[in-house]
DNA sequence: TGCATATAGGTGTAAAATGCACATAGATGA
DNA sequence: TCATCTATGTGCATTTTACACCTATATGCA
């Protein structure tokens, strides 16, 4: 059976104010190795810092593993430190390729937003008169 | 077997220019049916004025389904127009309620992107020789 | 009349992404 | 020695998505 809220209806289109998020956890990855090379626990810590509710272990683990077979990180086991051994990450030069399509993206991302706040703080809404399309 | 490319990678992670695209297609959705009352076949159509590529019909009617399952939309057959029969689509209390969250949420969704957008134009990418921490 | 095409709205199914629970293992401290 | 923190994962079920395909109404045209 399928979760229902309060009103009865099922929740999946519930925004949930991070919805979006998934979508940068790649690329702000990404920007996080080009400062500093890290590794998967302390990179998932660091994101909150980026305003962005960090994902499940097993799914982020399972990201950078994706990350690296797509070729956009490489990875190093770190057994220097003490305790458990750190499997380290760097930006690869076709990490910062997909970072550089990523940042040139924003712009028509912008776009998008702009148009859509515009939109809905603009007094274009309807009156309940003209309330159909022929 | 997987799709790979010229470099050997697969492409699971590749940006696509538009990946962010798909949290987009319900709040928009939504602002278009606030302004008229439509259908499936106009709203894929209109989709692409706000600079967002159409997803393929099959997702396309059913995320519209799904939207009703929620609550958030309304829909009736016009059979009154010429040609095949419409399923008309309006927007409810509930889907109102939907946009004021996602514009709510717009705000922290600008700070991301700005956070993002300073880390990577800024000069703190490191050199060369501090590549390694502790 | 017959057939292609545009409009309109879907379904079936497989692949991919994701969440959740759990497993493993080294180090630290009571 | 036993709990806890650090660190990295796997297994499995659910959810999401893409892709191919199907149905049906109307229009144009040969």
């Amino acid at each position: 059976m399928t979760k229902e809220n309060e009103n009865g209806n099922n929740e999946k289109s519930k925004p949930g104010m991070d919805a979006w998020a998934k979508n940068w956890h790649v690329p702000i990855i990404l920007l996080m190795l080009r400062e500093w090379n890290s590794y998967g626990y302390e990179l998932m810590d660091k994101m909150t810092t980026f305003g962005l509710s960090a994902m499940n272990p097993g799914t982020f683990y399972r990201t950078l593993r994706q990350m690296e077979k797509d070729g956009i990180v490489s990875s190093s086991w770190d057994t220097e430190t003490t305790g458990p051994a750190r499997r380290v990450y760097s930006i690869t030069d076709a990490g910062e390729a997909y970072l550089k399509l990523w940042t040139e993206s924003l712009n028509q991302y912008q776009k998008v937003m702009n148009t859509f706040f515009n939109l809905y703080t603009g007094t274009s809404k309807r009156s309940s008169k003209d309330d159909e399309q022929k």
